[in-house]
DNA sequence: GCCGTTTTCGGCCCGACTGTTTTCAGTCG
C-alpha cells in the first residue's frame, strides 16, 4: 500500500464530484490528497502507529477522509470511490485530463453528444459535431484536438536532471534579448523537486509585450497555449510546457514567492495574511482595508512582512517549515 | 469534507487568459 495509491484515489473522487457539481467536497479531497503526496512516511505505518487520530493530525485530513483512508488499509478500497466510478461511464473522468476540457464542458459532451470517453470524443470532432453545442465553436474544436494529441503523448513529469539543461537553455536565449532585466525560473524546479511538471520563469522587462512575442516564437517552440500582456504559456518539442510572466520590478519578489509555490504553501501564507488584516497575492502583501503597498520588493521583505523568517525555496512544501519560521 | 487566537457554523485563494457572447463563464495555475 503506498501513499500514491491513495492520493490517486482521491484525486479521482475529486473529479467526479466536480462533475456532479458537488460543492466544496472536491477541494477537500483534493486538498487531502496533495498533503498525501508529500508526506514522506507510508500512511499505513502512521496508522499502525497512532491509529485515526494521528491520520487526523495531518493538515487536510479530517473524520471523514481519515476514516476512507483506514478503510484503504483495511480491505484495499473505499466504498465511497467505487460508488462513484460506477456513477458515470467507465472511463469518463479521464476527459478531463484534456487541455481545455474542465467539469462543466465534459458535462455537456455527456448529456447533449454521450461522449463518454476520449475515443467518443476524437470520432465527435472529426466530423464537427460538437459545433452548436454552448461554449464549442470553431476555435474549441481546434484546441481540443491539439488537448487530445497532447494527452496521447503523455503528460509524463520530467526528471530533474532532465529538466536543468532545458530551464538553463531557456533562461539563456532570453536573457540575450535585451528588453529582459532579471529573470528566474520558479515553480517545482526552483524548489529542486525530483520531478518537475512544468517550467515557470518568471522575468521583469521593459516592454512585456515585446517580451512575449520574442517568447511565443523561441525556436523551440511547438505550441502557443497562451499569450498575454504578462502571461504566457507555451509547448516546447521535448513537451515540456513553459509559462512565463513578466511583472513589474517592485512586485519581483512578491511574484517569485508566488510561484515558488508549492500551492499549499502559498495558501498557508494567504491565510497568515487575512489574519493580520493583510492581503496577498503575486503583486505584493496589501493593507486589506487601504489597500496600500506593505512589501514585495524582495521574497525576503514578504516573509517580513507575514511575520516570518525567510524560508528557502526548496522548503515550501507545507509541512511544517511556517511553523518553523513564525518568530517568537 | 475541513477547519477555527473573531467561528462548532459558515466560510472555503485569487487573478489572467480564452472563446464565446454581447458582458461573462469556464479553465488554468
Amino acid at each position: 500500500m503506498t501513499n500514491k495509491e491513495i492520493s490517486t484515489i482521491f484525486y479521482e473522487m475529486a473529479d467526479i464530484l466536480e462533475i456532479k457539481e458537488v460543492k466544496w467536497k472536491p477541494q477537500a479531497y483534493r486538498k487531502a490528497a496533495r498533503a498525501i503526496e508529500v508526506i514522506p512516511e507510508n500512511l499505513s505505518d502512521i496508522y499502525k502507529k497512532g491509529g485515526l487520530k494521528t491520520l487526523e493530525e495531518i493538515p487536510g485530513i479530517g473524520e471523514g477522509i481519515g476514516k476512507k483512508i483506514v478503510e484503504y488499509i483495511e480491505t484495499g478500497k473505499i466504498k465511497k470511490h467505487q460508488e462513484l466510478l460506477k456513477s458515470l461511464p467507465k472511463g469518463f473522468q479521464k476527459l478531463m485530463e484534456v487541455q481545455g476540457l474542465g467539469p462543466k464542458k465534459v458535462k455537456i459532451l455527456l448529456k447533449k453528444k454521450n461522449i463518454k470517453n476520449i475515443g467518443d470524443l476524437e470520432k465527435a470532432l472529426k466530423q464537427h459535431k460538437l459545433i452548436g453545442l454552448k461554449g464549442f465553436a470553431e476555435k474549441t474544436e481546434e484546441n481540443l484536438e491539439k488537448g487530445i494529441q497532447l494527452f496521447k503523448s503523455g503528460k509524463k513529469r520530467f526528471d530533474y536532471s532532465e529538466v536543468r539543461p532545458i530551464a538553463e537553455s531557456i533562461a539563456k536565449q532570453l536573457k540575450k534579448f535585451k528588453e529582459v532585466r532579471k529573470i528566474i525560473v520558479a515553480g517545482s524546479f526552483r524548489r529542486k523537486e525530483i520531478t518537475v511538471g512544468d517550467l515557470d520563469v518568471l522575468m521583469t522587462a521593459k516592454n512585456p509585450i515585446k517580451v512575449m512575442d520574442y517568447f511565443t516564437k523561441m525556436p523551440n517552440v511547438k505550441r502557443v497555449l497562451a499569450k498575454g500582456k504578462t502571461r504566457s504559456a507555451v509547448i516546447l518539442d521535448s513537451n515540456l510546457q513553459v509559462d512565463v510572466r513578466v511583472v513589474e520590478d517592485k512586485c519581483f519578489g512578491a511574484a517569485l514567492q508566488y510561484f515558488t509555490g508549492n500551492k499549499m504553501h502559498n495558501i498557508s501564507l494567504r491565510k497568515i495574511a487575512i489574519k493580520k488584516g493583510f492581503k496577498l497575492n503575486e503583486y505584493g502583501v496589501f493593507d486589506k482595508k487601504t489597500n496600500q503597498f506593505l512589501a514585495g520588493k524582495t521574497e525576503e521583505d514578504v516573509y517580513n512582512a507575514l511575520g516570518l523568517k525567510y524560508i528557502p525555496p526548496e522548503e515550501r512544501t507545507n509541512s511544517g517549515e511556517i511553523e518553523k519560521a513564525m518568530k517568537k
